[in-house]
DNA sequence: CTCTATCTTGAATGTTTATTCAAGATACTC
DNA sequence: GAGTATCTTGAATAAACATTCAAGATAGAG
């Protein structure tokens, strides 16, 4: 007879930003509190415990991640040209290094594989269902002939994701623009020119 | 007059596999106990705090892998076969996930960036010094016109640090041997051939 | 062999943390 | 407008943790 009284979605995303700044284990209670605005008992309510706000962050950051492919890739210019701005979009995000620099499917894995096999399982077809998607739009590239097809789809998209992680953890050693711009463009022409 | 019991060497390595293991919060003085034998107090007598034992571990590591860099580029052999062989040796670390799949370097980085300035800044110091051994490799290749030199020691060095970056991470998600050998193989060719 | 400086031990300490819960507040129903 | 089911609040709880310290052990000096 009453709902409840914060927005699920906002307070999901306050709290992966939390988690993204400060990591899993040293994002405690009293920063999800200030971050999400929400009362101990609100979060344990609403989301049994620190785990499953973690899990429903989780989640969220999923649907938001799954739009934002949609958005680089819905349109009809050549795949090449979609993946290199997808590509520009990660760079870009790297650099304005506001909050999350990192992402947090990565970030979770580096610091909760081994420990928590649940979690990891649920990270690992994330990031599993990511690949598949950039799979996708590889071989839409070589049905397109835009690209040679001696490489398979598969091997372009296992390149291109390593490159991703590449890219985001020299960021985290030197976030400078004009670097990172020319990392990317090499990474690129690493992947058509061969 | 009495000298300490504990082996310095074995104690701090100890101590990295936990740190590399759990990460540094996760890592209870309990663990350090069990993993490195000594008993809190002698922690903190020798090391001050959990803190300064993460230091001196950290200090041990940039040792070891200084030696393991010289024996991979002190011989004759063309450098860019010296290269390709140090690829390798990381893509093995990476799969036989004993432990340390991760580089504590990176793994710290990932966990106290943005939360401990001092741990950050010794941490990005060892891995310049990384990136800069390796550019002067490069250099020598192109003096001994191994390379075209089309693309600048320090431009190749970025490249490469950045790909053992994305190995790593890699890893992680797809710890399979041929897929590894294979990404490694793309990214090498990805220096040479352009 | 004795003495003493130093190291080792592990239980005690105080802090921080996740979690609980009962009291209070609020919106919907009839 | 009264009643009630649900949500919110934040102090209380209990566990985990880093750190301390006094007592015990040990090796070298004399």
């Amino acid at each position: 007879m009453r709902n409840a009284e914060f927005d699920r979605e906002k307070v999901l995303r306050s709290a992966m930003i939390a988690f993204m700044d400060k990591g899993y284990a040293k994002t405690s209670m009293q920063d999800l509190k200030a971050a999400t605005g929400l009362h101990p008992g609100s979060i344990y309510c609403a989301f049994e415990n620190k785990r499953g706000l973690l899990l429903a962050a989780l989640g969220q950051y999923r649907e938001d991640r799954a739009q934002e492919f949609q958005h680089f890739f819905s349109d009809e210019r050549p795949k090449l040209v979609q993946l290199k701005n997808y590509l520009e979009h990660v760079v870009q995000e790297c650099i304005s290094c506001q909050a999350a620099q990192a992402c947090l499917l990565i970030k979770a894995l580096n610091e909760l594989a081994e420990q928590d096999d649940e979690v990891q399982a649920i990270l690992i077809e994330n990031i599993a269902n990511w690949q598949t998607s950039i799979e996708d739009v590889f071989s839409q590239a070589i049905a397109n002939k835009e690209l040679t097809g001696e490489r398979s789809a598969a091997q372009l998209s296992r390149f291109f994701v390593m490159g991703i992680y590449g890219l985001r953890t020299y960021a985290q050693t030197h976030p400078q623009a004009d670097v990172m711009h020319e990392l990317a463009e090499q990474l690129f022409s690493g992947l058509c020119q061969e």
